[in-house]
DNA sequence: ACCTGAACACCGTTCAAGT
DNA sequence: ACCTGAACACCGTTCAAGT
């Protein structure tokens, strides 16, 4: 049997005794790491602080990870695997086409309103150095792949323009990636209020900048 | 007469004797900032490694700003400067127009691409926390206005849809942030080469999905 | 006013040692 | 194998002191 995590209390005040603790320590490491990040963002990650909540000694990560940065790897591919999920639920969800189109856009825009550390670190350049990650490698490229082969689909029944679609793929990624920082980030421009009615906008925008030209 | 900047050789070899050094220590720091960002990134950029090449105490820089964050609002605020000129400059030195609008896309990118760790600091939410930066916050807002001013002139030659000028601003902002970001990132997808080419097809893509439906 | 040098608290990481 | 505790190098920041 797996083993259910055994202490998430959010008050750090049971005392264990036993010499060594955790089942999965790696998984529990990620799992403190994420709730950190969503709770006071990635500047505030400290591998002291991740070893406190989970009564380990701030060493004993570097028995499953070979740095800071590992673990931060580890945080982002776990992000993009529960994003690509999302990005295809959504197409998926609303029977693809013009509608599944604009629905993966709402969608991708929600998931970075609704975890924006965790989009930071999937995006933010924290984990960019390509030296390790090749999980991470793997799982992005995934979830990039959802919109390609939705994008060939769309160019198959007509309704999207004959361009390559990996430079497709790429405008599109980058303009709803563009909105999605402007939404979370304060910069420029603040989101006060219907963030949701931005993301509507946008998808539909992206659509027009898509679309099969009227012939 | 305005001084000169006098130190500013690669290689920090002269040895000044003199008790107070520089007449503007304020511009100097901003400067030495920049530069080992350009060089080496943000995350190099350290106190102490700026007052040495300065021939400096590291904590001289206390004198003129109230902390580090505050050197980076410095270093973001004086790109917004030179940010909103280039995007300025890309409107009208193309004529304004449809053809306006594309050159200051390709200006926007451009930007990013040639100063990518300089542009991270202006958008890389270092800088967010909204605490100081009153001079930041109208800078970059004067960068922003440059393209609500263009859409605005485009919508009155019947160019662009007439949607709420700001709404349609910051889905043009995000669009052409994000390719910017994805170009600078080697996130998800590799510049390969001709990040022009990427930059002209953002923007050709972006004036589809803004411009005045046929009627 | 402007700058210095010593000191402090905090961080990631290493390493010899325990079970 | 997995974990610990002491130690190291480095960071931003403070502060009493110098000119």
């Amino acid at each position: 049997m797996a083993a259910t995590t055994p202490a998430a209390a959010p008050a750090p005040e049971r005392k264990r005794r036993n010499a060594y603790h955790h089942g999965n320590l790696r998984q529990a490491l990620v799992d403190q790491a994420v709730r950190t990040i969503r709770a006071d963002g990635v500047e505030a990650l400290t591998l002291r602080d991740v070893g406190a909540h989970l009564r380990v000694s701030r060493t004993a990560l570097y028995r499953h990870f070979a740095d800071k940065q590992a673990l931060l790897v580890a945080v982002a591919t776990e992000g993009f695997r529960t994003f690509r999920k999302e990005l295809a639920d959504a197409w998926d969800g609303a029977g693809r086409g013009r509608e599944g189109f604009l629905a993966q856009g709402r969608a991708y825009i929600r998931f970075a309103t609704e975890n924006p550390s965790h989009y930071r670190v999937m995006f933010g350049g924290y984990v960019a150095k390509g030296d390790c990650g090749a999980e991470l490698a793997a799982e992005s490229e995934a979830g990039f792949r959802v919109l390609v082969d939705a994008l060939v689909e769309l160019q198959h029944a007509g309704l999207v323009r004959r361009d390559p679609p990996l430079e497709l793929a790429v405008f599109v990624w980058g303009a709803v990636h563009g909105a999605a920082m402007l939404a979370i980030g304060g910069q420029v421009v603040r989101p006060d209020g219907a963030s949701a009615a931005a993301a509507a906008y946008t998808a539909e925008r992206v659509w027009d900048a898509v679309k099969a030209p009227a012939r």
